[in-house]
DNA sequence: AGGAGGTAGGTGATGTATCACCTTGAAGAC
DNA sequence: GTCTTCAAGGTGATACATCACCTACCTCCT
């Protein structure tokens, strides 16, 4: 509570880094896919999503679970991709409290236009500046924060 | 352009892993943060930047260079702050274009009493999740990536 | 059947990030 | 000196994220 709670040099470094880099990827790969595209980050993960689907549709309640996202956070940004023509909604067969989240012919052919310049663009700003033994980290390293951030929230209960 | 622009399973794991990582990692630390202390990662970051001031104010230029920030989003970022008493803006002597941010005694009080529990909270969802191994690798990812960006904008003037 | 409690989806307000655009003043060219 | 250029700071609009709160309806218990 007092100083013992000090980072060393390398916590510092490895998390002020971290913090800083974090931002700066993701600021420049959405606006490259901006640019590519006219599709945001998160468009591109909504539309990535429902496009690996059959049938291109999912109820929201599977979509916050594949993306992790606060629920609010995927309706608000479903809604104002119905504003633009990219999904439209439709009532649920199943429960009719639901709703399903659906892509229109436009969002389909969005995201199948911005798939591969977004995808070059990873790669030419993330992959090609990391070595093989380090990608693997990072998926290892992501994988063990993100168990320890589920293990706290369920402690919360 | 067609699909020689696929990941690979590894690369894959480790895209997707990073960004759902990234940013549950940032709303979890930064809604602990608010619990603890009424501030944002936003906020902290600006107070903890001026705090290591031997007069506690800087420039709007250098804060931005120091956080890497957008300008305008330290600007913005700012003038909340300044709203809530926690800076506030002085005129620069040097320049008279310019302004200086400082801290008020509020500011200063709210980085002191918050930075403990804010090491505290990161350590315990970050560090305590992974080895030294990855904490410097993570370092040194996070440096070639940003190395990565800055070559890239230097490229488009 | 009917009521308690939980699940599914949504809205509005507020805080935050980014873009386009603006004003003021410093600084060097002439 | 004055003109052009650019650095410094700022505003307003829009997209996005999160919180508190709401409604509808499903489920299951009795």
């Amino acid at each position: 509570m007092t100083d013992t709670e000090q980072f060393d040099e390398r916590e510092q470094r490895a998390w002020f880094g971290f913090l800083t880099m974090q931002e700066d990827l993701r600021r420049h790969i959405n606006r490259q896919l901006l640019e590519d595209s006219g599709l945001s980050l998160s468009d591109f993960s909504v539309l990535s999503a429902l496009v690996q689907q059959p049938d291109g549709a999912l109820r929201v309640f599977e979509l916050v679970s594949l993306l992790r996202w606060e629920r609010t956070r995927l309706i608000h940004q479903v809604s104002r991709m119905v504003s633009r023509e990219l999904l439209e909604r439709r009532p649920a067969a199943e429960d009719s409290r639901g709703s399903r989240v659906a892509l229109t012919e436009r969002g389909r052919e969005a995201v199948r236009q911005a798939t591969p310049l977004h995808l070059r663009d990873v790669r030419r700003t993330f992959f090609d500046a990391i070595s093989p033994r380090q990608i693997d980290m990072l998926a290892a390293l992501s994988e063990a924060v993100l168990d320890s951030i589920a293990d706290q929230e369920r402690n919360n209960q």
